[in-house]
Parts: structure tokens; C-alpha cells; sequence
RNA sequence: GCGCCCGUAGCUCAACUGGACAGAGCAUCAGACUUCGGAUCUGAGGGUUGGGGGUUCAAAUCCCUCCGGGCGCGCCA
């Protein structure tokens, strides 16, 4: 529709040019779908834009072009209005087209094939096995898990992958963690090291430790064994977790491959990435630690690539540079990495080190989505990781489910504060968004299971050998713009993969939810209706339409659309 | 102090990337059930988009400047 208005109003320019009337002899015409309905289905500003070159008022502009306009069948009314937009409004013939095509296509129609298989590596979550994953981890889960769905939808082809190190300083904390409420368990003395992990969870790893090996590990002083039962232990509950949610991986990447030179390397890819620092003199040595300068690359400070001490071991910056490299030599089209606000300054310093480097990081994008807060009876749920007095992520499933705890965190966008409202969340009542949903589905689906009934099955099957098999010029213009609605999910999902904003997508469903319910409400507007079976067969119809759009955009979003509730 | 994000109805948030009179839900008030599932619907009130300047035919949106909030500014990740 918008390339048909688009060229159209290309061709009425260059004729009013041609013959006198307007200066210009092209423009670059934009096309949008007014807020109102009763601006039409597509509006163009181009008057509006041509104005200052045009040196005259907008509305007289308008009127040339309209003047000079070929339209074509499809577009029932141009009309002018406002400032100067010209507004069109399509032919019912051409919804009546574009409902029998979404009709064929099934829940398909909202997959719009826009990647044609471009690749997209989607890094998200990227936790470290430290502890069960938390509320805030949630968002990130659910917000990558979510991006990596809709471009799979469309077209792309996707990885989804998981950054984490079980290496490391951390690490040996856990480790030493664990060993002293391993020791505390046999009824030995042992207190926990200063900041060391207070966690009910490291008690259960211990317990298991002593079933395994009983007071074996009691004399050992490596930590190796603590520390790998708890990574074991932990990863086990991260991917447990993450599939309750319906949230998978297709790769884990470890820091700790990319710190140790891999079969064919001489050296590691870490020292590999320090050495081209060096040599593009990015580096400075001070303090008995190695830097990244920032002064070169624009960053507010020097920051630490390499401690100082004997074992020089990297900070957490330097193997993430080594993986972005890494990430970058894939040859992905488009690299996301989806992380909370706490990690902006490290992926500036990252992204900038990269382009010193001379790799092109037009490729790379970062969602970067704000915290989280809960809410119960109206107060703030205080949540400290120090304390462990987080509410975690299969606490919140096991409290609210799987489809609100994924619909709450899509339902903002990401660089909003999100305030997770638990009364609401657990309300099964229209103010409770998923539910509002979720019950337009099930009373469509009651619908057919009516029709059925009454012996009104729509020939759904033969409907691609014979399109007019059901009139739709039956439908009002109410149900004209309900199956408006369902058809237009496909370019709000098309504008929420380009623009990386999934929560355009629930917000977009609610709607038409709404407008469902509103319709469904009024006793003129039964779609059954014994007495009349071919107006009953074209509402099926557009029931239909409808049905698979709400159940496909649940889809994309992971959230289930049941028959029944 | 510096960097990034945010400030929209009493509350929680939208606004298709600069378009038409700024929209929903909750809350408040007033209504609709012999239902293809009322887990629904109808109506009302509620705004100088934090303040001030600028750019533009057009600003919640872009620029500057104040005010207020969040996050970061660790040899933690």
C-alpha cells in the first residue's frame, strides 16, 4: 500500500513539474498511517516538506498534486486536509484482498520476511554462575530471548548465545565459599571469607558435596573441586530456570577459552587483543598494571586490562574485547548485545578499543535496558544480591507464570524503568494486560467451537481454489477496520525487529483486544447468526483473521494463547 | 564533579523515530448481564508533556540551559 501511494504521488509530482506547475521535478515522499482513522489509512507530508523550496503555502501544493494524481482503483478518496497532508483512503475491495491473503496465510501474515537470512548473533543474559538468577536477570532473559524470536520470525538467521566465565577471582570466592559450609556441615570450624556468598543455595551445594564424598574433601585445600560443583550445580539452575521461561541458547561461549590458547593458537586470543593494543600504542604500563589509555580514545579515565601482582591476571574488560573481536571475525550481519545499565561504561570502553583496533562496529548494537522493581501491596520489594534478599526469577514464574512474567518485562520499553507490579500480575482480570489478551483469543476460539456447533464451518481448505467462496462485502465498516487491525501487526512486528523494540508488539495486541471485546460486546454484531449464513461465514471469516493474529503475535512474544482459560 | 538514561493525567506507562485536537490501563464517579464465555462493555472528569530559551511550515520527540530522579565513574563482573 505505501509503495503504490509512494509512487503514485512520485508520478504526480513529476507531472505538475512537466507541465508548470511545481518547481521541483521529484521528491522523496514518505508515507505514514495517520493516528486517526479518519484521516484515512495512509497519509504523505510531501506538500508539507516542499513548501520552503516551493516558496508557496503547503495546501496550494497539495492541490497541484492532488490535480495531478492517476488513481488507481484501490484508492477509494485523496483528500486534503489539516496543514497540507494528503490522505488516502483504500477501497474496501482491497482490505476484503488483504484479508483473503492474511486468511491464507494463516498465523504467517504477522511474519513479515524482512532479514531474506541475514545473519544476527544475539548475546544476552550472560550471567556468571555465581547464583540463581535474579529478578533483574529476568529482563534481560526475556528481552533477548524475545529479539532472537522475532528475527527469527522474519527471516534472519539467528544465534542466540550466552557469555559467561566460571573462572576467575569470583570464582575462587565461590569455590571458597562453598568449602567452608562444606567443613561447617561436618561440624567443623570455618567462617566465610570477608566477602564471600551468604546464599541459602551454597549450603545446598555443600550438602550434596557430602553425599557425593562425605568428609573426603575435609583436608583439601585446592578449591578446584568446590568451585566446579558449584558452576556445575548453578549452570544446571540457570538453564533450568531460563526454561521455564521458555528461554533458550544456542551457544555458551566461556571467558576462560578465549584466556588460554585454543588447539590451533600459539598464544591467547586475550594476549593476541594486548598486543595489537600495544602495538597501536593504546596501552600504558603504571602502578604495576597494564591500562587501556583512555585519552586516545575519547573515555574519561585509563582503565585496567591486566592487575598488577604475580599472576597478571585480565580484568573482565579484556577478555570481552577478545570476544567482540571474535564475535566481529563471525561475520555476523548484525551483532546485539542486550545488557542493564550498569554495563554502559564498559561496553563504550569495549566499543571504542574496537574501533582504534580498526574494526568497523557499525554492526554492533547494544539494548540497554534499566532496572527493575517489585511491587507488593503498594511498596517497593527491597532486593540486595549482598544479603540475598532478591526475590529470584523462579520464585516470580513460580508466583505470577511463565506468560506474565514474559509480557510484564516486554511491556516497556527498554530504556524505561520497569516496576513489576505483583498484586496486578496476579490479578485474572481485565486491568491485568495478559489476561486482557489472552481472554480475546479464548472467546474466539469459544466462538468456533460455537460455530461447529451450529454446523457454520468456514471453508477455510478451499478457500485458496476458491477465493469468493465467502462475500466479504458483507463486513461493515467497523469490521473493515477490525480486520485493519489484525492485518497491521505484520508492519508493527516489521518496526519492532528494525527498531529492536519488542514492546511495541504487546502494547499493539492490547489494542486490539480492545477492540475486539468492544465489538464483541454488541448483540448486532454476533457472528453467528443461523438466520443470515453468509453474513456468519464472512464474520468467521475475519474472526478468523483476527484469531491468527492475536495467537501469532502471542507467539513471537512467547507468550501462550490458549483455547480455554 | 564528569559520563549515560529518564522526567508525559493522582498512579503505571504509550505516542509508528519531527506530523494533524498528546493516548491507554489503573484509581474516582455514573451506567449495561434471558452472555456466540460479564475474566466483557458504555459514559464522565482528569494535561501549559519538569521550567525557560532556540531550530522548524510543524517539537513530548532535535539543540542549549537550569531543576529533579536512576545508573556508572573498583586492579568486582
Amino acid at each position: 500500500m505505501k509503495e503504490l501511494i509512494a509512487s503514485i504521488l512520485s508520478a504526480a509530482v513529476a507531472r505538475a513539474h512537466a507541465s508548470g506547475k511545481l518547481n521541483s521535478a521529484s521528491v522523496t515522499v514518505t508515507i505514514e498511517a495517520p493516528k486517526d482513522p479518519a484521516h484515512g489509512d495512509a497519509a504523505s507530508n510531501v506538500a508539507l516538506t516542499m513548501a520552503r523550496g516551493e516558496g508557496k503555502p503547503p495546501r496550494a501544493i497539495a492541490t497541484v498534486i492532488k490535480d495531478h494524481l492517476a488513481t488507481p482503483p484501490e484508492i477509494a478518496e485523496v483528500s486534503i486536509a489539516g496543514p497540507g497532508f494528503i490522505n488516502f483512503r483504500m477501497a474496501p475491495e482491497y482490505w476484503h484482498g488483504e484479508l483473503r491473503r492474511a486468511a491464507a496465510d494463516g498465523a504467517c501474515f504477522v511474519r513479515p520476511q524482512i532479514g531474506h537470512g541475514k545473519s544476527v548473533q544475539v548475546e544476552f543474559l550472560s550471567a556468571n554462575p555465581t547464583g540463581p538468577l535474579t529478578v533483574g536477570h529476568g529482563r534481560n532473559a526475556v528481552l533477548g530471548d524475545t529479539l532472537a524470536r522475532l528475527f527469527e520470525a522474519t527471516g534472519y538467521r539467528v544465534t542466540r548465545e550466552y557469555y559467561f566465565n566460571d573462572g576467575g577471582r569470583q570464582m575462587k570466592l565461590l569455590g571458597a565459599s562453598v568449602r567452608v559450609r562444606y567443613l561447617q556441615e561436618l561440624g567443623r570450624e570455618a567462617e566465610l571469607p570477608e566477602d564471600g556468598y551468604q546464599g541459602e543455595y551454597i549450603r545446598e551445594i555443600a550438602k550434596s558435596l557430602i553425599e557425593r564424598h562425605r568428609d573426603s574433601l575435609a583436608e583439601t585445600t585446592d578449591l578446584e573441586v568446590f568451585r566446579t560443583a558449584a558452576v556445575d550445580a548453578i549452570m544446571t539452575e540457570i538453564r533450568k530456570t531460563c526454561d521455564g521461561l521458555g528461554v533458550r541458547f544456542d551457544n555458551f561461549t566461556n571467558e576462560r577459552d578465549l584466556m588460554t590458547p585454543q588447539a590451533a593458537e600459539t598464544r591467547s586470543r586475550v594476549d593476541a587483543v594486548l598486543e595489537q593494543l600495544r602495538q597501536h600504542d593504546l596501552l600504558a604500563d603504571y602502578d604495576g598494571a597494564t591500562w587501556l589509555r583512555g585519552e586516545p580514545l575519547g573515555l574519561p579515565k585509563d582503565a585496567v586490562l591486566v592487575r598488577s601482582g604475580p599472576d597478571r591476571e585480565p580484568t573482565y574488560r579484556t577478555p570481552d574485547i577478545a570476544y567482540h573481536i571474535d564475535k566481529l571475525k563471525r561475520g555476523f550481519d548484525l551483532i546485539i548485545d542486550v545488557f542493564g545499565a550498569d554495563h554502559i561504561a564498559e561496553h563504550q570502553q569495549v566499543i571504542a578499543a574496537l574501533k582504534a583496533l580498526g574494526y568497523d562496529v557499525a554492526t554492533i548494537r547494544a539494548i540497554i535496558y534499566q532496572f527493575v522493581t517489585l511491587t507488593r501491596a503498594g511498596e517497593k520489594v527491597k532486593m540486595s544480591t549482598r544479603k540475598a534478599t532478591y526475590v529470584t526469577l523462579d520464585e516470580l514464574v513460580e508466583e505470577v507464570g511463565k506468560d506474565v512474567v514474559r509480557f510484564f518485562f516486554l511491556f516497556r520499553k527498554h530504556d524505561s524503568h520497569l516496576d513489576f507490579d505483583l498484586d496486578l500480575a496476579k490479578r485474572q482480570a481485565p486491568e491485568n494486560p495478559v489476561f486482557y489478551v489472552q481472554y480475546a483469543h479464548a472467546r474466539l476460539a469459544s466462538v468456533f467451537r460455537e460455530a461447529e456447533k451450529a454446523g457454520l464451518v468456514l471453508p477455510v481448505e478451499t478457500l485458496a481454489a476458491n477465493p469468493q467462496a465467502v462475500d466479504l462485502t458483507r463486513l461493515s465498516a467497523e469490521e473493515i477496520e477490525l480486520a485493519k487491525r489484525a492485518i497491521g501487526l505484520s508492519e508493527v512486528v516489521a518496526g519492532a525487529v528494525e527498531s529492536l523494540e519488542p514492546h511495541r508488539i504487546p502494547f499493539y495486541l492490547l489494542d486490539m483486544a480492545g477492540e475486539f471485546h468492544r465489538y464483541y460486546n454488541k448483540a448486532a454484531n454476533r457472528i453467528i447468526n443461523p438466520d443470515d449464513p453468509g453474513l456468519s461465514q464472512a464474520r468467521l471469516f475475519l474472526a478468523k483473521v483476527m484469531r491468527d493474529s492475536i495467537a501469532g503475535g502471542l507467539e513471537l512474544l512467547g507468550v501462550s494463547a490458549p483455547d480455554r482459560m
